[in-house]
DNA sequence: AATTGATTCAAACGTACGTTTGAAACAAAC
DNA sequence: GTTTGTTTCAAACGTACGTTTGAATCAATT
């Protein structure tokens, strides 16, 4: 394998363990101690523990919902006037999330985990984190999904967003759990199922 | 307000912070210091911290599982030799947490919180608690939901609930988070739309 | 009043954590 | 080869936690 940089050590450490234990279940030298690296080099490199877990959040994040806008504007480009088709919109929603949780090599299914696990954290700084990145992508997404849904209530509405956030958080989080459950039966790693 | 033994008042003070912060966010101080009770009280009566938490789930989770298999025998004894319907399946399944969620004096929206912020907390024993506790009830009503579903594959049929879960659980844990998101329009405490 | 058993209390113990420190190792520029 | 700035390292610091302890308090019994 290549030898990477510090940095990128620490945030793949912290990725998976922040993943696998929570952001207060996995400590600093637990983290350290994977990328085989010096305790001190986290705060060396990102300041404390809860700017590592922004570092971690950012890198994939960022690109992430970058290209889902990308995705929405270029369906908008497409469809000229007239208003995107509602699967449009929700592929460009899911879409790359669903693309980046099967690259494995960018350690998206990891961090698909993560994702589904802070979203339920009770801590109040992550959620502030968390919500500040999805509310740019919200904002972006409304008017287009709004106008998909012209029948719809507002209020119907985001109970739907609402279930379908937890019911996307659960599968990203608890991918052992439908495998325990159901016999196994479901196979968690059937992405094409999951949709 | 009458005075309530120490235990019970750990008890109390143990479930409100455990949803508000996390089982491991929640820390013995402040339990007790909420409860008005010595710190040693916890160790006194019930023998360590994952203890407390058995309890508190117990408290709950016994009575309100047991109501939900009198429910669904009370329903088949009404069938007769023919399957019971497959609303009253679901009915004597939700039907009774949301019964007791709606019970405020007896803690209830403060403990459905609790167990939404459980499903998803990393912890391996608290999984096998929760897990443990349910397994009962989805053996009882395992074969009646097939019986009320036979169109339906069981793949697909382990899907759906896996989805269901995810969205009580995120429903239940979250209750803040659709308000913020839809600017008010969606009211948390509003139960019956909830349903 | 004395005894017993259950409960409460303040104090301490040991451990794990996030963080800080200051020196050592390293690399690049002169 | 010395200097300069960056990165690594072992060690320690302070704090918060779960847990233990042993004495004090209380309530009921004899």
């Amino acid at each position: 394998m290549p030898e990477r940089s510090t940095k990128d050590r620490i945030l793949n450490a912290a990725e998976t363990l922040f993943a696998l234990n929570g952001a207060s279940g996995a400590s600093l030298r637990a983290i350290t101690q994977r990328a085989k690296v010096n305790l001190a080099a986290v705060h060396y490199h990102f300041g404390s523990k809860d700017r590592l877990l922004e570092a971690v959040l950012a890198r994939r994040l960022l690109p992430l919902n970058a290209e889902r806008i990308r995705c929405l504007e270029a369906y908008q480009k497409k469809a000229g006037r007239k208003k995107v088709r509602l699967e449009n919109v929700i592929e460009a929603m899911v879409g790359p999330a669903l693309r980046l949780s099967r690259d494995e090599n960018k350690g998206g299914r990891i961090f698909m985990r993560l994702l589904g696990r802070l979203v339920l954290e009770p801590d109040a700084r992550v959620q502030r984190l968390l919500t500040g990145q999805f509310e740019t992508v919200l904002k972006k997404f409304k008017p287009a999904l709004t106008a998909a849904l012209p029948h719809l209530e507002h209020k119907v509405f985001f109970w739907r967003l609402h279930f379908l956030v937890g019911s996307m958080a659960h599968t990203m989080a608890d991918s052992e759990r439908i495998q325990l459950i159901s016999g196994g039966v479901c196979d968690p790693d059937d992405t094409e199922g999951t949709i």
